[in-house]
RNA sequence: GGCCCCGUAGUUCAAUGGAUAGAAUAGAAGUUUCCUAAACUUUAGAUACAGGUUCGAUUCCUGUCGGGGCUACCA
């Protein structure tokens, strides 16, 4: 049991026992007490004078009066000041338990047998390459695998690779039109880069020509489109001309026009050919889409193992994105589902609020929503997960709050267990990333930066003597993706973030770095000496202000892994482990472990460094980040 | 227009409704005969604005201002 938990129910207890009443361990607060006042943790007296009818002091007393009698051995002391009680810790109590988990690796960790829950995550398209955003998501995947492990559940990492449609078949195009015949081989491209440059010269190539058609369209000429996208514009155009139009709304009419332009330029009906050729089977298409494809996944593979992310199932859109059709008949069925007169299918999810949603297309085709609907069906025929959670944008969160909705209007079994682990995207200092403006930053470029920089570091430090080559990059590798990741995981994943590169590089402060140093510097000492027995407290001497500090931080890492599960939020992780990093640091430069006062203290300290370290390294495990021995 | 999210030191981030709002970085000043100075110590600096609920509000509610996202027969 944690002290925590010990101290609710202590206080359940006295209460009980002093006033014959039932409080709920929810009804009253336990904080830890700010450093500036005497004590340990704190109960938070003023939700409870209502009910007992006493002044904060009086219930303070008596409740710590009460609580030092009945449980002396984890009680020392209390004051109580306004309504705060805050109550002191027995060194005993601590000490015991440095003792009872020093040499457990697997500490705060939680036994397995709770079930399966199945992470969702990187899900990349194949028709460019991995970027900064992806590396958010990919590092946030994983680390929210790691964390549900940890608190006991057996977990399944999938990826869905949107490896069809028309952006895949963009890049098949331009490799036709400008590629001659060009591979990784014959251009030492990365295979995944290969194909991310065709995607670009599509994209060039089609602003070239959509630019005059653009012009046209403004000019009320709209000889060159065909169907309901001649009303639109003509309509979207006299829109634009009626003046009294603020910029933004200008530029969104504007692009709006665009839009109907590039879809209307010869090369985009080229690529909608081809994607129809795909679905027909055209053995030449299939064929070009296997060949790229496997340029793609090719390089893929590199990435993801340089970046140490893999997955245990990996489904393919190509083969999901015809399920989910039976829904459509089934939702139509129960009437959850209705059909317009040109025969598309619609939901209305206004009661909701939400709009109207559309399920297939007038052509009977399905939509993005469908084969999710499928796909997450799939999922728990294949598995039975009890949750299953999609790291995704949160660009998409209508898009995933439908998702759930129909599942649970269908009532499918799974439809509970969605969940949307959403997180913001990652700007640059400079705005948004946008890859059509070329703006992103590529996964690969960044992951060598950041190691390179660990690389020139080191070299500065001058601390790499005995070092075989190996050793060397192994610790290149291990600070520069080790800081990388950290930069990525230690902020609140729901929130947008700045990546700004000069930071994300510094090694100093709320970093990785930071905290594989302070393991390096344990381990240095664990090098020389390990604890040789179990300590026990002498009846005169007490715990130092920052062996006490670390003992307590070290007692919160349970909760804290159960917390971050909870809550699907690695950064609870990342802040607490630097916390404890800092916390070591101020302790080691105060303290001598090897040159203690006493036998007794170098016992002591030789256990929180034991503790300690593995702590630091267990918990950079469970974001994805290696610890060195030495640096 | 409708729906959703976010405004905290110069900057990047914290804070289950609780005590004097924490870190990091940039700034200022220090620390190395002693286990790794990629470190440590000290210092200065912030809740967008106006109401409300509460013993108590950065946190909950309303409004104002500012920023972002979504609102496709794209994925």
């Amino acid at each position: 049991m944690s002290v925590f938990a010990a101290i609710q129910s202590a206080v359940v207890k006295s209460l009980e026992d002093l006033y014959q009443v039932k409080i709920s361990s929810s009804d009253f607060q336990i904080n830890q007490t700010k450093p500036e006042f005497e004590g340990d943790y704190t109960v938070v007296l003023f939700s409870l004078l209502k009910a007992l009818r006493k002044s904060p002091d009086a219930l303070g007393k008596e409740l710590g009066d009460h609580l030092i009698k009945s449980h002396s051995t984890l009680f020392s002391s209390y004051n109580v000041i306004k309504g705060f009680l805050n109550l002191s810790i027995s060194d005993q109590y601590w000490s015991g338990i440095l003792n009872a988990n020093y040499k457990n690796e697997d500490y705060g960790k939680i036994a397995g047998g709770k079930g399966c829950i199945m992470v969702e995550y990187s899900s990349p398209n194949t028709n460019k390459p991995l970027h900064l955003g992806h590396l958010r998501n990919n590092f946030l995947g994983w680390s929210i695998a790691e964390i549900l492990k940890a608190n006991g559940y057996e977990i399944v990492k999938t990826c869905i690779v949107n490896d069809r449609g028309v952006h895949i078949c963009k890049s098949m195009l331009a490799w036709q039109k400008f590629g001659n015949g060009s591979t990784p081989e014959s251009t030492g491209i990365k295979g995944d880069h290969l194909v991310g440059d065709f995607y670009v010269m599509f994209e060039t190539e089609l602003r070239k020509q959509a630019e005059p058609l653009y012009q046209k369209l403004l000019k009320g000429d709209i000889s060159e489109i065909s169907g309901d996208d001649k009303v639109k514009s003509t309509l979207l155009v006299s829109k634009l001309n009626s003046g009294e139009l603020n910029s933004e709304k200008k530029a969104e009419l504007e692009s709006e026009i665009r839009e109907i332009a590039r879809y209307h330029t010869p090369i985009m009906q080229e690529v909608r050919e081809m994607l129809l050729k795909w679905e027909q089977h055209d053995p030449a298409t299939i064929e070009l889409w296997k060949k790229m494809n496997g340029w793609v996944y090719e390089g893929f593979d590199a990435t993801y193992k340089r970046i140490g992310v893999e997955f245990d199932k990996t489904y393919y859109e190509s083969n999901t994105y015809l399920l989910g059709k039976k829904y459509v008949e089934e939702g139509l069925g129960k009437g959850i589902f209705f059909k317009k007169s040109d025969g598309s299918v619609w939901i209305d999810l206004t009661a909701d609020g939400l709009d109207e949603k559309l399920l297939l297309r007038k052509d009977g085709t399905s939509v993005y929503i469908t084969q999710d609907l499928g796909l997450a069906k799939l999922k728990y025929d294949d598995y039975h997960p009890e949750q299953s959670i999609y790291v995704i944008g949160d660009e998409q969160n209508y898009h995933m709050r439908v998702l759930k909705l129909i599942a649970e209007k269908l009532g499918l079994p799974h439809a509970d267990g969605i969940y949307h682990l959403s997180y913001g995207m990652v700007e640059l200092p400079s705005g948004k990333m946008k890859s059509r403006e070329g703006t992103s930053v590529d996964a690969d470029d960044l992951v060598e930066e950041m190691i390179l920089e660990a690389k020139n570091k080191t070299a500065e430090q001058g601390k790499i003597e005995g070092f075989t080559k190996d050793e060397l990059q192994n610790l290149y590798d291990v600070i520069g993706l080790g800081g990388l990741k950290f930069f990525l995981l230690k902020v609140d994943p729901r929130k947008k973030m700045v990546f700004n590169p000069a930071e994300s590089i510094d090694l100093h402060g709320f970093t990785a770095t930071f905290i594989q140093y302070a393991y390096a510097r344990i381990k240095s000492i664990l090098r020389k000496e390990t604890p040789s027995n179990d300590f026990k407290l002498d009846a005169e001497e007490t715990l130092l202000p920052l062996e006490k500090e670390l003992i307590i931080l070290l007692e919160q890492y349970g909760s804290i892994i159960e917390q971050a599960g909870k809550d699907h939020d690695p950064s609870v992780i990342a802040n607490y482990v630097f916390h404890l990093a800092q916390t070591f640091n101020s302790f080691y430069s105060k303290h001598s472990v090897s040159q203690a006062e006493t036998h007794h203290k170098k016992e002591l300290r030789l256990m929180i460094c034991q503790l300690t370290s593995s702590v630091i390294k267990s918990s950079m495990a469970l974001l994805g980040i290696k610890v060195p021995d030495r640096m």
